[in-house]
RNA sequence: GGAUGUUUAGCUCAGUGGGAGAGCGCUUCCUUCACACGGAAGAGGUCAUAGGUUCAAUCCCUAUAACAUCCACCA
């Protein structure tokens, strides 16, 4: 027997290992129809957080749901090696035991990365299975798997056969403390706080100077020209002549390009081609030297002079002293502007000109562009975020692919070691003792961007591939659309001619209870184990797949989770009951020549929230579907129709009897199987206690509305009845009664009500003496359309007629209301017919109650 | 500079071209044998503002404001 309160603890306890070794996360059953996802792999670099949770819990309940309608469900699971973020953690883990990386060399510590990962894949393992995800573990993979790495390499060496993959010296993003390049994506900029520096540049051979401003001092030993706008009349003289270099003495040419903005700071550019991408392009177009002046790791190189071997703001602060102290620095101006942060490592990222692999993006992303307009478009859930992504691959830039570290796919170019020349293979050279492999390695969104179809074995034509690729839908963050997403979607077209996925479902941030982004430095991040195990895993899922819309930012509230928790033990004890009232041998099978109105409105009822349940299913709208479930089970299910069959199960009619358990456990069959795909483990447990129980809840399929058990005329009469017994409560309230305070009641009606209402309504007014009565009385009374509840107490005639009153203007109002609607022509000729006969049946029934209220008013006077 | 989103009850948020909903909080009452992790009744909203379209607008359109996010630029 079930308890009397629902214990998180003990119903998720063991479910997990069970569904698992039984094997029903394991795809396969080909006489089904296939329905895939891919998780978005998370990185071995940590515990997964609420994120995560939120993530996996949507799909989890897609997959979920998509079983029970008999799809044969492939949820394939995954971990990321995150390059950068993993080798980072590694370094400071061997840091802390006093091993330097370098030291160990490049083979030992791709070792310890692998040792690190191992560990970590077993945490995510765990925290996956709190979670109660459907995976099917036997076909996990890894983006660094060797399998993996074949799909890297042979897509790399189509797309620089193809002419998609070049190398080249560009100015890039460097990352001085990860000591890598990095793609413009993984350089976030932020407005922060900064000086902008003024500098007298005195002209060669004069005493005139020219004064340039610049928020980065240290550069100035990488400079090679100053450059005005050619239409500044201040500065035409100049140009072609030469200013002194307040930082080392050097003579800087003064010359005239239109990119410099006249209104901007002085009018006067100081360029650093090495140092800065639109300076760069200047120095190109000029034939200019491009001197580099920083080390890779932040700090000055010899062309710095006495600074050599400082940190490049160290030597920015001495600088500005020196030139002050020279006479040089005419002001500095505080200002905010942005500057690029290294995603990773949150240092100032340095733009630096080096050589590194690209990926040219603009024809991949015309192909994408062109697909996105197509009628065979990828389904953006929201759809706005079609919109997104088209503006983003409009405008793209090329990817830097390649990066500085020993953690991730090593890029499989070969450089012969006497000619110099460039090899790209997927397979090491034979005459490998003449070749040297390319130190780099590749940016790890190459490799995730290739996982809705290497994760299936491409690019071998493997039975998984041609199975389960494309994929049916893809559920992400929107932060996470260029990254990936984008990235996805250009390859899978180039490289499979096919879109990877049929759907994109895009879910927003959680932010903590006061809309705050969730960070580290803040403190304010929510791990979901702590949720779990203070309300269970089925209350917090059900909270983060129903407190957000697609696309929008939710905040984390424990009360709602808390809600959450109370709704399940609300079912908990909904079962409860009707497993207490019923045997272990009972079905479901009803009978319908049994049924009275009341079991005829529940059908009907049940099966109305089935079909707007599983059609906002189908539209992965599970917060619009599980609000159905929820209005149905509270306000339907419980408070009325279970609290009317303790009433009903001590009927007499054996018949009655038996077919009303039937009735509770078909309804209450189908109620677990709705809540289950949010919360498994309550509905897994709860469903073990039905009688006539499959295996598992995992093997049931989900119910299906049935027209035949919708019964639109129930509604009238119980919707009346529900207001007589709202009225009558209402009524003791109002009096200062007790609730359980027995009313006499008489009835006057020209309906044909059943006997159930009669036995209802005494049963819910706790009002023992009910009759019906031909005549108007004159005692207070309740008014309906068509009927009159008769109430003998004793109460002041003056007051009930107030109240008649009262409501006689509410009548006058609502009937002035219609008619005016009716009355207007442009209504009567435009308004659909439904809506028209709707406003006629209303203004019928207010005119029924006017005269039923003016008769009654008549009566007692 | 460009784009997008949000604005609805005290708080957090759903939602719809045809008389506004939930959770929590609040008020009153009830420990009635599924549940006090409960039940019953209730208070509380010019649906940001101004125009427009429509028989009808909280919803569609156009502006405006506040807040948020993304992209680009910044010598």
């Amino acid at each position: 027997m079930l308890d009397k309160h629902y214990n998180p603890k003990l119903v998720e306890k063991d479910k997990y290992e069970n569904w698992k070794s039984k094997g029903y996360f394991t795809a396969g059953d080909i006489s089904k129809q296939k329905f895939s996802m891919v998780i978005p792999p998370p990185n071995v670099t940590g515990k997964l957080h609420i994120g995560h949770a939120f993530d996996t819990t949507i799909q989890d309940i897609i997959a979920r749901y998509k079983k029970a309608k008999g799809f044969d469900v492939l949820w394939l699971p995954g971990t990321d090696h995150a390059g950068i973020a993993t080798e980072a953690k590694v370094v400071e883990r061997l840091k802390n035991l006093g091993i330097s990386r370098n030291e160990l060399g490049r083979e030992k510590f791709v070792e310890k990365v692998w040792e690190w990962k191992n560990e970590y894949v077993t945490t995510i393992h765990n925290q996956w299975a709190k979670m109660g995800l459907m995976l099917d573990y036997s076909k996990e993979r890894f983006t660094l798997d060797e399998d993996l790495n074949r799909a890297v390499n042979h897509v790399f060496k189509k797309m620089y056969d193809d002419g998609l993959i070049y190398q080249g010296e560009r100015i890039i993003n460097w990352d001085p403390v990860q000591q890598t390049a990095l793609s413009n994506v993984e350089v976030i900029h932020k407005n922060i706080k900064g000086e902008f520096y003024y500098f007298k540049y005195k002209l060669y051979d004069s005493d005139e100077y020219l004064t340039v401003a610049t928020t980065r001092p240290e550069t100035m030993f990488g400079d090679v020209c100053l450059t005005v706008n050619p239409k500044d009349e201040r500065y035409q003289k100049y140009v072609g002549k030469y200013a002194i270099n307040p930082a080392n003495g050097e003579k800087l040419i003064i010359i005239a390009d239109n990119y410099v903005d006249i209104e901007f700071g002085t009018g006067v550019m100081k360029c650093t081609p090495a140092h800065d991408p639109n300076d760069f392009i200047i120095g190109e177009k000029y034939h200019l030297p491009h001197p580099i002046c920083i080390n890779k790791d932040g700090t000055m190189n010899s062309l710095a002079g006495e600074f050599n071997g400082l940190d490049r703001f160290e030597c920015r602060k001495k600088l500005v002293e020196k030139i002050k102290n020279e006479g040089n620095l005419i002001k500095i101006e505080k200002i905010t502007h942005s500057v690029g942060h290294s995603e990773r490592s949150g240092c100032i990222v340095e733009p630096y000109l080096s050589k590194q692999w690209f990926v040219k993006m603009k024809q991949l992303a015309e192909r994408s562009i062109a697909y996105q307009k197509s009628d065979d478009k990828i389904q953006f859930i929201p759809q706005r975020f079609n919109k997104v992504f088209i503006q983003w691959m409009e405008n793209i830039d090329d990817w830097c692919i390649s990066r500085q570290l020993w953690w991730g796919h090593r890029i499989p170019a070969y450089y012969n070691k006497k000619t110099g020349e460039v090899l790209v293979s997927e397979v090491p050279p034979k005459d490998i003792e003449n070749y040297k492999q390319d130190e780099d390695v590749l940016d790890t969104w190459f490799s995730s961007a290739l996982w809705p179809f290497s994760g299936f074995g491409w690019p071998k034509e493997t039975d998984l591939l041609k199975r389960y690729f494309p994929t049916d839908i893809l559920v992400t963050a929107y932060d996470i659309i260029f990254f990936w997403v984008s990235r996805m979607i250009n390859q899978s077209l180039y490289l499979t001619n096919n879109k990877p996925f049929n759907k994109v479902l895009i879910h927003g941030l959680i932010r903590d209870n006061k809309g705050r982004k969730m960070s580290k430095t803040l403190g304010n991040g929510v791990d979901p184990i702590d949720v779990i195990d203070k309300y269970g895993v089925d209350a917090l899922r059900y909270f983060l797949a129903t407190s957000s819309t697609p696309g929008l930012d939710m905040r984390y509230s424990e009360e709602k989770v808390s809600s959450s928790q109370n709704f399940l033990n609300k079912i908990w004890n909904a079962s409860r009951y009707i497993l207490l009232n019923i045997d272990s041998t009972s079905d479901s099978s009803f009978e319908k020549k049994y049924l009275d109105i009341f079991d005829r409105y529940i059908l009907t009822k049940f099966n109305l929230t089935i079909k707007n349940v599983t059609n906002n299913m189908e539209k992965y709208n599970l917060g619009a579907a599980s609000k159905y479930l929820y209005n149905f089970v509270y306000d339907d299910f419980c408070s009325f129709y279970i609290e009317l069959c303790k009433n009903k199960l001590n009927s007499d009619n054996i018949n009655i009897k038996n077919n009303t358990k039937k009735i509770l456990l078909h309804i209450l069959q189908g109620v677990i199987m709705m809540i289950y795909p949010y919360s498994p483990f309550i509905s897994e447990e709860l469903y073990l206690s039905l009688p006539k129980h499959k295996e598992s809840i995992m093997l049931e399929s989900y119910p299906i509305y049935n027209s035949k058990e919708v019964f639109k005329d129930s509604i009238k009469e119980v919707e009346l009845l529900k207001n007589v017994i709202k009225d009558i409560r209402l009524y003791k309230v109002n009096n200062k009664l007790a609730p359980n305070y027995s009313l006499k009641l008489k009835i006057k009606t020209s309906l044909n009500l059943s006997d159930e209402f009669i036995n209802n309504l005494k049963y819910f007014s706790y009002s023992n003496d009910v009759s019906f009565v031909n005549e108007s009385l004159k005692l207070n009374s309740l008014i309906y359309p068509d009927l009159e509840i008769f109430i003998e107490d004793n109460i002041d005639k003056s007051e009930v007629l107030n109240k008649l009153n009262a409501d006689l203007e509410k009548e006058k109002f609502e009937i002035d209301r219609c008619e005016k609607l009716l009355n207007n022509p442009n209504f009567m000729k435009k308004a659909p017919k439904e809506k028209i006969k709707l406003e006629q049946d209303k203004l019928e029934n207010h005119k029924i109650l006017l005269q039923q209220i003016l008769e009654k008013i008549k009566n007692l006077g």
